[in-house]
Formats: structure tokens, sequence, C-alpha cells
DNA sequence: GCCAGCTTGTGAAAAACTTCACAAGAAAGG
DNA sequence: CCTTTCTTGTGAAGTTTTTCACAAGCTGGC
């Protein structure tokens, strides 16, 4: 068993922010007690759609492309990538861990083929935009997306930023604040 | 000129907000015309504390620390990688783009010759936390932390962290939330 | 020089989110 | 079986954030 105290303390939250968030999705906690954590986590599992895996294409083979097909907790949260795809002749007919690297002309098919639901944009910023709409209008739903523009795409797909450049300015700009109070 | 309803389009979200935002920094606009382009992005270099050039080291030379090295918006911003660090002595006394990869054992005395501010860590879970410690004992002053465990460390040092599975994670939820839907 | 048309900056209102605080319930010990 | 101890779940209070709405103010044209 683990208390909403515990949990908020390893969260970097309050008791009672764990409490209220988790009672907006049912009541499964025991008072007097706390969360039984393997109801808890597998709860936590549903709430996220974690409990059946997801068909997802990489979209840029380059640098960030590679960091993100070796990085072992997408495959750990059910996250399969069916499929790469890259621009570069030098890159495609070449293979990652027995996944083929293929031309990304063949998008919508690939999409098709292999039900993908989720694309990982990781291309440089020109080349985003465009095929972001492709992706969606072959069907994909979501897209995770590197690429440090602003997609815009049609209602119903869901986009998620990451952008690195950012992560680094939101640590200058705290630095900064704190040169200023001095 | 740029009104802030452009930008607010460009930025998703209102145009109130990005007034709110921006006068919360002081005045620079102009009434009937907007914002100019050219002022308004130096205040916001000014404010984010882009100015002046940032010290990085950049600890872990795996997958996605070579990402990192190569993503070219960081030096255009102002970060300056000045080291690289790594425990695999098959990267060690190798290079990138000139940049030597030195020993992690190095951290302290690289951090105190080459006046690193900020270390991002870009090595596996288990060794994030000894590492962050380290850096923070040494004296940098932020940390980008893109190991998925939460950071202890003492107050001061701030910490942003970048979970890709999170990442993935909020997309599968907002994906089970629309299969709910029907 | 004045009027018309825009757009900012900002109080006030509304909405969203967080914290407080405590009744309700569960379990362990006697 | 009763009492003590603990922790949830949740209304209410408090705080923060967002939206509304409009006076203030700039510019261009006449």
């Amino acid at each position: 068993m683990v208390s909403s105290e515990a949990l908020a303390e390893r969260a970097g939250t309050t008791g009672a922010q764990v409490r209220k968030d988790l009672s907006s999705f049912g009541s499964f906690g025991t008072r007097g007690r706390g969360y039984g954590v393997d109801p808890l986590h597998a709860r936590i599992r549903e709430i996220l759609g974690l409990t059946r895996p997801w068909q997802v294409a990489l979209v840029g083979a380059g640098r960030i492309g590679s960091a993100l097909h070796a990085y072992p907790h997408f495959r750990d949260r059910g996250f399969r990538i069916v499929a790469i795809l890259d621009m570069d002749p030098a890159k495609i007919g070449g293979a990652w861990e027995g996944t083929p690297i293929r031309d990304v002309g063949e998008l919508e098919a690939v999409v098709g083929a292999e039900s993908v639901e989720i694309v990982i944009l990781a291309v440089p910023a020109s080349a985003a935009q465009p095929l972001a709409e492709r992706a969606a209008a072959a069907g994909v739903r979501g897209i995770l997306n590197f690429a440090p523009v602003r997609l815009r795409l049609p209602e119903g797909v869901e986009v998620n930023n990451v952008n690195l450049a950012v992560e680094l300015e939101a640590l200058s700009h705290a630095l900064s604040l704190e040169d200023a109070r001095r």
C-alpha cells in the first residue's frame, strides 16, 4: 500500500492534490490504508491507454530518430515502432535492429498496411508540416512532434510537441531571474 | 509590426493572453499598431536570458547525447557545449566535432575549468541522481534532465525534466479518451 | 487638425485549479 | 466488540489564471 502523501513526495506535489486527481477517476483507495500499489498501477495504465499496444511509425531516421528508436521505455509501455521512414537515399534500404528504413514516399502505404495510429515526427522544421498533413490524411490519429514548428492540422488529430530548445531556454530564464534578484 | 492577435494565432492562444503575458514585462507595444517585431524579439531574448552565452556540459555521450550535441538550435541561442563527458572507456578519448569526450570522473574539474553553469544530463536513470549531485556540488546552477527520474537536489539548483515516455503517454491518453467517447 | 479605424494595456469578472479541513470508513490491538 | 489510529474522498475556501470588455492612445487620410 502507498499513501497519497508518499506518492506526493515522490511526484513533488501534495497529498491533497494526489487524492483530488485520483478521485476524478473514481475512488480506489482504502481509507486508513492508502492505495494498493498494483491496483493503482493497473488503473493508471488503463487511464493512460497503455493496456493495449499502439502501432507507431518513426518518421525521420536522423540522430533524434535514432535516439528515440533505441529508447527502451517506449517498447516497455506498448509503443511498437513498426516502421521507420526517411527521405535520405543513403539511409533508405538500411535497417535498425531489424526494422527496415523505408522511403518516406511510402508513408501513406505504410500507415495503411501497418494500421499506424501514432507518428513520431523527428525531421527538420521545414519538412514537418507537409509530412504531418500527409500522415493525418492517411489516418494517423496522434503525432509526437520534435520539429520546432507549430503544426496546423485538421480537428481530431492530437499533436504533442517536444521542443528541446524551449526546455533549455526555460532553464536560462530561471537562472536569469536568479541573477536579476541580486 | 505584429498584433497580439497574430501572435496568438501562431502560438495557439488568445490575443488577451499574449497582451497580459507581455505586459507583465512592461509595455512595449504601440496602441493601434501592435508590437515591433525586432524590439519584441530583442525583449524576449532578454527575458529568456539569451543575450549572453551559457557554458554547457553534456553528460552522457549516448544516442540522446549525440542528438542533442548535433541539435543546431542550441548553438543558435547561445548555449555552448564546452565539454562532453561519459563513463564508457570506448567513448572516452574520442571527440564529436572537435569537442573531446572526457571521463565523467573529471566532471568537477571540467565544471570548474570551463565555468560550466548548465549540465545536460543524458544518462541512464540509475546514473542520474549521483551525477546530478556531483554537478550541483561542483557549482552547476541548472540541469536539463533527460533521465526518467525526479532528481532530489539542494535548493537553488534549477532542474528541468524532459521525459520522452511521458510525452507519448500523454498522446496515448488523449487517444484513449477519444475512443471512450464512442 | 481632426476624424475614423485599430490595437494596446488593464481593471473587473469568470473560470480553473489548489489547498484546507474534516466526516467517513477501515484496520489493528486489546 | 470497542477504541484508537490512520488515511481517503470531498465540499468549501482560497488562490491563480484566463477571459472579457473598454478607455487610452497611436496612425493615416482627408
